[in-house]
Parts: structure tokens; C-alpha cells; sequence
DNA sequence: CGGCAAGTTGAGGGCCATCAAGTCTGGTGG
DNA sequence: CCACCAGACTTGATGGCCCTCAACTTGCCG
């Protein structure tokens, strides 16, 4: 374990001023700090840059600089094809970090829009590198990052690949819940920051679907609609939508 | 630009040793260094692990130690879902580096199945961090290499989420097609390692399906096809399906 | 040569896209 | 405050793409 005043002895100088700091806060977050030594973090953290419903926080194109981490507010990922055919690759939220397709060729690949009112914090890459070259275990961490990104990203793939539509809502609605979860937020009942045709775009519907198939769960009982309002009213139905829903 | 001397000295000792030193090769292949330098890698390198066709370098499950660079062969990567799905997420060739989903549970989250006898160069995870701390040329170059496989998933996501059966099967063949050639191989010839069924599971397409187009293709005279060999005869068509395909 | 996996091809049907019409909602300006 | 409008959403009808099932052929390996 290490202690934040360790990490700050250890970060070059340079890297002492304001906003980078947060980086510690948002990459040390998960890596099971004490409340004490987070809260020292905190002291270090100065600003967080907001980024209003409907603007991007970056676009597909722009020179890469910095990764983002989610303070606040939810965000949607998507990849336009040469053709203009938007694809969703995620939606994200707070504690997640964002930008990391952008380190492969230096420009982002992808567009980040922000689905409410956000706020993020900019961490420049070349800081997180060179702090982690100092700091194995923000190494390991941003490492394990990365990873989800790709674990997750074949999730989707399987969803893609597989999955009916009702399979791919249930698993979408699921998906959502259990982050809210985490965050503190109610499972069972939450707010839809992304219209019907994003949704769909994520997984591979047309909006139609995506809105017949949510009339069709609440028919049956399993959630309740209205509007973006989202409750879930049954969860096992849903959850055995995935895991039954197939021959073999 | 490092020399090879000099990596060897800054590598801590127990590093020095046969097959780990198969990192620095493979990892700073790409990395722009001299034909010589290169050579005097090629001198620290001693062995590489065969594995034989439909043998797995690792499954699902297994705990997480070391990546994999693909020296020599082809190998499909796949997630099986809960119920027992398969969903091919990829298929790599040599100079690719297998195995960065496990980072994130250091358990993987694939099985990565040999389609023909091949050679890998197992890197211990431990030691890329270790190295990557130590060659800042090697961390950037890692972390381009993670990077670049979430890009690669994210065309994939595209490509299930938007594209009809001909524009994905000639996508997957033009990717294919690319990928020989930047290996020196023949662009317009080509060998596939993987059944029909394989093809359709990365697609998101049955098997039939994935059959019927081939034969479609060749009626076109965009291709020529026997058994597993490909030809392409006329490339340009099939770039062309990517591109107009569609309405808007 | 026999056996089996892999691949091809056809017929039919189901799921979802498409087109279309209408409703609802939230924001804006009079 | 309310009318209004554009975008978001819902719901229905229809059709097409691809899945499914089935039969057959081909290639491969002992």
C-alpha cells in the first residue's frame, strides 16, 4: 500500500501543480486507498473541466493529449464509418476513464459526447506514463484499465454476434443497473441518458426495435417505462432471457 | 533511438536470460531500430514455443502470467458466453500480441486456439512492466499495442453493428487481404486458416450465409474460390461495397 | 476405401428493418 | 401562461435479409 505522501515524493516536480493531480485521485481511486489517504488526494485536486449536455469532449480527428476521467455525468462513445454510419461503442460514466483508442496512432478515433451535464478531468498521457513508470502500481492499474476496455469490448461482440434483440436489451438494461449499483444509485429504477436510436446504434437495433422490445418487457411484467424512466420490476426474467433464450 | 547493449544493461538481471529476452525482439520489432540492432536482439533470443494446430496456447479460466507474441502461425481468439455461445473475437497472425484481455482479472478471458502449427514467444507480464518502466520507447510502444487492439475492436463492433452480410465478408477479406501483404505475403492470394463457421461466428453470420456469399462474390468475379484458397480478382469491387452500400 | 468433418446449395420461415402515421415531450417565444 | 414546434418516441403494416432445416457433395485422413 502505498501512502499519498509517498506518491507525491515520488511524482516529478513538474507534475505537482493542479489538475494533474487529480489523475492520482481518479487512477488511485480504485487501488484501495484508505479513506484518510484518499481524502489527502483530495486536498491535492484543484479543478475539474465541465462539459455541457451536447458538446464533445473530444472528436474523432483531434491530436490526442490527454485521457479523461469521469468526475460526473455520463457520456457516449462512437465511431463514425467512412460512409457516416455512426456505431456506439459505449456509454460511460463516472470513474471511468476515457480516450484510450486515441493511443494507438495519437489522434482520437472515436467522438465523446457528453449525455448530461459532465465534468471531467484531464490527465496528460505523457504524465500518466511517467508517473507510472515511477509507481508500479498505477502501472498495473492503468494496465488493468485497459484491459477491461478490451474484455469489455468483446462482450460486446458477443452481443452483436449472438444475441437476439430482446437478449441484447436485457443484457443492456442489466448492464446498466449493475453500474448504477456501484455507484450508489438505485438498481432498480434509473434515468436513461441516451435516446432510443443510441441505444440502438450500441447494440445493433434500429430505434424501432429498440422501443418495441422495451413496450414488450413492460407487457410482460418486466420493467416499467415511461419515457427515460427505467424500472426494473423483475430482474430474474430478465436475467433469464440471456441464459435461456437458445437451443443448444 | 536505444541500442541493444544498452537495453541489455538496463534490464534487471534476472531478465538476462533466454526466452524473456524474446520481448525485447518482438516488442521492439516495430520500434524503428537499426537492421544490426535488430540482429543483436535476435542473438539474445533462444527458444519459442510450438504449438500445434488445434492445440490451445491458453483457455478461459487459466490464470493470467504471460502474453503471447505470435512468431509464426495463425490463431483464433473466442469468448464462449454463459450458455455456451462462441463468439470468435479475433484472428492474429504472427508479430501480434495475444492475451491482453487477462490483464484486467489476471485470469483469461479467451481461449486462443492454434488454426495451424505455430510458434509464440511467451513474455512474462511481470517483466514487460518491469521493462516498460525501465524503456519508456517500450511502455509507449505497449501501450500503442493495447491500444490498437481496442481500435481493432471497435471496427469490429462497426462492422456487426451496421454492415450487411457482402459488406462484412468483404471487409473481413480486404482486412485479411491487407494483413498478408504487410507480411510479405501475397495480397491477392491466400490461404484461410479458419472454417466457414469460424469465418461466421467473427462475423456475426452462419456458416450457410458466410458460404453463399463466397459463392455470390465468385459469380461476380470478385474473387475466385477453392476450398479454404482465396483469390482476389477484383479488389476494387469489393472495396466499393463498403462504400456505397447504402442509402444516406 | 470408408467415415467424418467441412462446405455447398435449396426451400421456407422468422426476426428485424423499413416505411409510415401518429403521439408525446420539452423547450421557446409570443 | 399558453401555443407551438421540432425532436423523441410509439405503434402498425410490409418486406427483405438472413437463419434454420435439410440434403447433398467434397475433401481429408486413417
Amino acid at each position: 500500500m502505498i501512502s499519498p505522501i509517498q506518491v507525491r515524493d515520488m511524482s516529478p516536480r513538474h507534475l505537482r501543480n493542479s489538475c494533474t493531480n487529480c489523475s492520482l485521485r481518479e487512477l488511485c481511486l480504485p487501488l484501495g486507498l484508505s479513506q484518510e489517504e484518499m481524502q489527502e488526494l483530495d486536498t491535492i485536486i484543484t479543478q475539474a473541466r465541465p462539459i455541457k449536455r451536447g458538446e464533445a469532449l473530444y472528436r474523432a480527428g483531434e491530436p490526442f493529449r490527454s485521457l479523461y476521467a469521469i468526475r460526473l455525468g455520463f457520456f457516449k462513445a462512437s465511431v463514425i464509418s467512412e460512409d457516416g454510419r455512426e456505431q456506439v461503442t459505449g456509454f460511460h460514466m463516472s470513474g471511468e476513464l476515457m480516450g484510450m483508442d486515441a493511443i494507438s496512432t495519437d489522434v482520437h478515433t472515436c467522438d465523446a459526447i457528453a449525455l448530461e451535464d459532465s465534468e471531467v478531468c484531464e490527465l496528460p498521457f505523457n504524465d500518466i506514463e511517467d508517473l507510472s513508470r515511477e509507481i508500479p502500481l498505477l502501472q498495473r492499474h492503468f494496465h488493468k484499465v485497459m484491459s477491461r476496455e478490451i474484455v469489455r469490448d468483446h462482450g460486446v461482440m458477443l452481443l452483436l454476434g449472438n444475441m437476439k434483440a430482446e437478449e441484447r436489451l436485457a443484457a443492456f438494461l442489466l448492464n446498466l443497473s449493475q453500474r448504477f449499483a456501484i455507484r450508489g444509485y438505485s438498481s432498480s429504477s434509473f434515468h436513461l441518458r441516451m435516446t432510443r436510436e443510441e441505444i440502438g446504434s450500441y447494440l445493433g437495433l434500429k430505434l424501432e426495435t429498440v422501443s418495441r422490445t422495451l413496450s414488450k418487457f413492460q407487457d410482460q411484467g418486466f420493467i416499467k417505462v415511461q419515457n427515460r424512466l427505467i424500472e426494473l420490476e423483475n430482474i430474474d426474467s430478465l436475467k433469464k432471457l440471456l441464459n435461456t433464450c437458445h437451443d443448444e
